[in-house]
RNA sequence: GGCGCCAUCGUCUAAUUGGUUAGGACGCUGCCCUCUCAAGGCAGAGCUUACGGGUUCGAGUCCCGUUGGCGCCA
């Protein structure tokens, strides 16, 4: 039989870390598998889902590179045929109406908990006759649709990453599938959601285990044929917490917006609960479809590091990013903070980003690094930056630099580096005294890319410029 | 409170299904490279496998208990 899975988010907000990993371990199984990967919307509680959110996490799905075959699905499409199953459900006897009230069962509730029993729904309306339901309607009571639990028993999952988990059926009540606004529950509406669309392995967060045996025991009530079920770990904060934005950025959004890879959040994510035997760290998509398997799955929770993931970045914009590509995100990310516009010259800019490519690890970094590659003179010279321009000897050895260059005829990193040089040992200046005011004057900072590499992208003219403004600004020495 | 899940370096995890000096990766420290910062290379610290009992010639691996964390139901 085909595999046939599923990505059933609500659309209540964006899309969660924990969510993209739910969606890519789906993704990556009915790729494996050969199968087909369906998104479904789960929109069934009105009052919380919006339609920005549904936009919201279709995008990210998209951008992530994540791509349905089937869909997307809105739950609420459904309702009629949800309807229509749970009527089925009680004419077949096995669900029935209830008109107890919300007070009624809150006091109920109270009196087992006072009691120490588990606060679990009577039975009370499970036989009702249709003179007392006659009564209640009269009374104005619109009623729930609970389902019929059975009293006794053991319900079984065989999960495919937790293995075996056992519940007693008598520990469930008759939980209610069909609100009093006719409106499914959860529980119901995903079981025939999944049934409809011929879902046959049910991945999802191990926050729904304890849903499971209900679920199951709708599936029978049908007589359809249960699928198999796989609850993947939680992912938590650095306090063992459940991932939220109190950890920082919970939302894929964010990372997208601090320029990181799609490839390598996968790739990263995939490592959070998936591991090969060898503990291979960068994968090709390819062989992350081909290597991936459910059994090979964490069954315990995760901590997200966001440290690794920054590194992981920086390796895929170092090894994965096609030039061309990398230019294009960095260009992106400089005209944002207007370090650049359309008429800025696109070689300049991209010697400019070649410059920083090893260092940085998500493209958002860029533009702090280089502004000062766009701005008319350099404003931001750190507490480093001025020490290194108080050295005794700057303001002279600046000064002959400038000379020098002005007339050095070939401005490459080869001829600046044999110029420059060459002025250290005439002078009898070690090579450090002159390399570090010569880049202080001219970025600003202390730190950056080889010397050489900074003057000749900078140019001549803003070289030399920014010299003179450093010599100038110097006092006399004596 | 009831039920369920989980437990290997700080973090993510591996360990031919009972036989390893418990491996790798991030991070950390140091060294090399070097004009700086990175990147890269090398090395190091870091896990009495949560704890306690069993079973076994032998347990990270199987069983029981304890503790802790998380989840679901309220």
């Amino acid at each position: 039989m085909t595999v046939r899975v599923r990505f059933a988010p609500s659309p209540t907000g964006y899309l969660h870390i924990g969510g993209a990993r739910t969606a890519l371990f789906n993704w990556l199984f009915a790729r494996n598998m050969k199968g087909t990967f369906i998104l479904r919307i789960e929109d069934t509680d009105e009052s919380r889902s919006t339609e920005e959110s549904t936009a919201q996490i279709l995008r990210s799905m998209e951008w992530l590179g994540l791509n349905w075959d089937e869909g997307p699905f809105l739950q609420s499409d459904h309702k009629v045929k949800h309807q229509q199953y749970a009527q089925q459900l009680v004419s077949a006897g096995q669900a029935y109406q209830c008109f107890c009230l919300p007070e009624e069962l809150e006091t109920r509730r109270q009196e087992m908990m006072a009691k120490k029993l588990p606060p679990k729904y009577n039975g009370q309306c499970r036989s009702l006759s249709a003179e007392q339901k006659k009564k209640f309607e009269l009374a104005g009571r619109q009623p729930v649709i609970r389902f019929r639990m059975p009293d006794s028993g053991v319900t079984r999952i065989n999960d495919l990453v937790k293995g075996p988990i056992e519940f007693d059926n008598s520990l469930l009540d008759d939980f209610v599938v069909l609100k009093s606004s006719a409106v499914p529950v959860y529980n119901f509406a995903v079981v025939c959601d999944d049934h409809d669309m011929g879902i046959t392995q049910v991945i999802r967060g191990d926050d729904h285990v304890s849903n499971t045996p209900r679920q199951i025991m709708l599936y029978k009530a049908f007589g359809w044929e249960v699928p198999e079920f796989a609850h993947l770990p939680m992912i938590l904060g650095s306090d063992g917490a459940r991932l939220s934005k109190r950890h920082g950025a919970a939302a894929l959004d964010e990372y997208i917006q601090q320029g990181y890879l799609p490839g390598a959040i996968m790739n990263y994510l995939a490592l959070l609960g998936w591991a090969t035997e060898d503990s291979q760290q960068i994968f090709s998509l390819a062989e992350m479809i081909g290597k991936f398997s459910l059994d090979r799955c964490a069954r315990n929770a995760a901590i997200f590091d966001p440290e690794k993931l920054k590194w992981m970045n920086g390796e895929y914009i170092r090894q994965k990013l096609a030039p061309a590509e990398l230019v294009q995100q960095g260009r992106k990310f400089l005209a944002e903070k207007k370090l650049i516009d359309e008429k800025t010259d696109l070689g300049y800019i991209s010697s400019v980003i070649f410059l920083e490519r090893e260092r940085i690890r998500t493209i958002g970094e860029l533009p702090e690094l280089v502004d000062f590659f766009f701005t008319e003179q350099v404003t931001i010279l750190d507490d480093k930056a001025r020490k290194t321009l108080a050295q005794p000897k700057v303001k002279e050895i600046l000064f002959k630099v400038e000379t020098e260059l002005g007339s050095v005829t070939n401005f490459s990193v080869a001829g600046l580096e044999q110029a420059i040089r060459q002025l250290c040992e005439n002078n009898k200046y070690k090579t450090g005294e002159v390399f570090h005011p010569v880049r202080a004057a001219v970025s600003g900072r202390t730190t950056g890319p080889g010397l050489f590499d900074l003057l000749a992208v900078l140019g001549r003219e803003r070289v030399i410029n920014r010299i003179r403004q450093a010599v100038k600004s110097l006092p006399e020495e004596k």
